[in-house]
DNA sequence: TCGCATATGTTATACTGTAACGCAACCGTT
DNA sequence: AACGGTTGCGTTACAGTATAACATATGCGA
């Protein structure tokens, strides 16, 4: 029962961040009733009896996911998980820190991190164009 | 030959970085005569005429070069790297800038974004153990 | 020497991600 | 309504990354 906005037809404000699609909107349920991160085929795992099969199928809906700014993938974990904020479709870069005990993943924007990356790639000459910040440890209920 | 290199210290000085076995030695050599990050089975690749034909043996190499900071892994890449430093296995972190047009890597070891993540990590109670950082974008050639 | 820990070699398998194809739904134009 | 472009969908097959399990070998200390 994908839960994510069925009706809503009508226009609609602003630039409504486009709808979702059947298949992206049941990939974005799942990652949001997790609060841990689901790999693909963990995801489709979660879905097969909503008719989805193949892992294309949930990749595909993955990466239009993640152009909205609504998932985000762990590339230390292989793994995706549903934005923690609005929808970081702006969001310079964020980082995350993942609970090795627990899998609870806390998704961090700060201002300070950013800058200092932003520093040392320019005293190198280094042009970022996109940061991953994956910190591994223990959450505060584990610690 | 690759008998890895000899001496035998009756007194167990420190821990003399260990000496490496001769698969550790193929595969770290391979890492090093490349600039730019190799990955696993293509590591194997440059090492099937030395006798390697299987991938565990590169990723039980992999794995101890690791450990002995020697080689590091790039989670955005699944590709490996021979560490630029002396050999971190102390480092608290580093960051690694990925040019996109030339492949080349640039590790970095900086103080201040060291400090600003663990910074970020206290306030929010959580307790690291270890940080990917990985900045993908264009190097001081390449930009 | 025995015994244990570590390293190796090999096969098979699991996990993660794409290429390529054809069809269907959508949308703005005519 | 018919056209044509774009996007999404479903499926098969495959490529790329990593480990399990088991057997053998090798080094080193008690
Ligand atoms: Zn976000
Ligand atoms: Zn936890
Ligand atoms: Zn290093
Ligand atoms: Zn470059």
């Amino acid at each position: 029962m994908a839960k994510a906005e069925m009706g809503h037809d009508h226009a609609h404000s602003y630039e409504a961040p486009t709808k979702l699609t059947r298949n992206q909107s049941m990939v974005f349920s799942a990652l949001r009733e997790q609060e841990k991160p689901l790999t693909a085929y963990a995801i489709l795992d979660r879905l097969r009896g909503d008719g989805l099969r193949a892992p294309l199928q949930i990749y595909r809906a993955l990466d239009k996911l993640m152009e909205k700014g609504l998932v985000h993938r762990l590339e230390s974990l292989n793994a995706f998980v549903a934005c923690q904020h609005e929808a970081c479709s702006g969001h310079s870069t964020v980082a995350f820190a993942i609970c090795e005990n627990c899998g609870l993943v806390d998704e961090i924007e700060d201002e300070a991190v950013n800058r200092e990356i932003e520093r040392v790639s320019r005293e190198r000459g280094f042009l970022p164009t996109r940061a991953t910040v994956e910190l591994k440890g223990l959450c505060a209920e584990c610690r």
